[in-house]
DNA sequence: TCGAACATGTAAAAGGTTACATGATTAC
DNA sequence: GTAATCATGTAACCTTTTACATGTTCGA
């Protein structure tokens, strides 16, 4: 799974521009990948040069032209293979848990403010979730991943509301002992 | 949040070679960051340019020596402006969020054997942040990121086993429809 | 005897980010 | 008038992975 094999699964959706295809990256796959237009617009070349994706030029009007990327037979065979040979994994980087596996060496307010923008985080998350849900056009894998999503992060942030209180008298005492 | 950092942190608990340090980076730290040892003993070398920790050698009697890395002052003072720096962020990358998007281009037996992996990776994993919650001599908030892993990944769980009877037949409809 | 654990490292390649470069239009 | 949106791309850099290279010891 990389930035190249999610370009080519989006146009199995539908035909995109690589600006496009970034509007994606930040919605429907956000929960579970990001990418850059650095990353973006060379993988749709590499994909145009091993004829996966066909591309045509679509006037903008006022706007600058767009490259149409379509996808194509060898393309849609690519992905479906690449789909079968996918692990079922996760990675998680996470720099919170950092912070909290660290937390004897952060001063008491600095944690609160670690936990003040976990909380935050999580809830965005949840509301922009919650409003991708009612988009009634999806399939039932792509609901699956947005309940997945909002299942995790409701659950994440009760954790931490439930836990902070105890967190922050235990990690005060460590402090001051 | 790097390779490097997380080296540095973990010298602040204890001096280590690069070995022990991948040990943790498979126990500890593994629900949260993965690192081999073609980052880590980079790191250690840069570290020890930047004269952030300083190394001995042990022999290792029937063993190879070991490098014994100790971080210095400037270590962990460097650590923890880096902590103070550091933003509470989550980054996924999720094979299995993929590979659930996309479900309608899996076959069912596929998207059955995908549930199943991932029903099993986690069980694993709940059961290894199990076995971490014994040991007593954490602080509250290394406990804090094993609980915190485990909450996670049990409501994960729960609800693959929860929605998948009802994500397989709606599948079914859609393959055949 | 065979694989796992102990122990350290390098080099090439892969994958991605960030910053830069350009420029019109539209909504507030 | 100013920020956001539309639109595409490159180049330098950073981080990490993978594969290779080497050799002992211990337990099954």
């Amino acid at each position: 799974m990389n930035v190249k094999s999610l370009c080519l699964g989006s146009l199995c959706l539908k035909d995109s521009s690589g600006y496009e295809i970034k509007k994606l990256f930040e919605s429907a796959f956000s929960h579970f990948y990001s990418a850059s237009y650095g990353s973006i617009y060379p993988a749709l070349n590499r994909l145009l040069d091993e004829e996966l994706v066909s591309v045509s030029i679509e006037p903008g009007g006022k706007h600058p032209d767009k490259k149409l990327y379509h996808i194509t037979p060898a393309g849609k065979a690519a992905f479906i293979e690449e789909l079968a040979a996918t692990p079922p994994q996760e990675q998680l980087r996470s720099g919170f848990l950092m912070l909290m596996f660290f937390a004897h060496l952060l001063e008491s307010d600095r944690l609160t403010e670690v936990l003040d923008e976990m909380e935050e985080k999580y809830e965005a998350e949840i509301a922009y979730l919650e409003s991708l849900q009612d988009c009634g056009k999806n399939t039932p894998g792509m609901r699956f991943t947005v309940e997945f999503g909002l299942n995790a992060y409701r659950h994440s942030l009760q954790f931490i509301r439930d836990q902070r209180a105890d967190l922050i008298a235990r990690h005060t005492q460590g402090v001051g002992r």
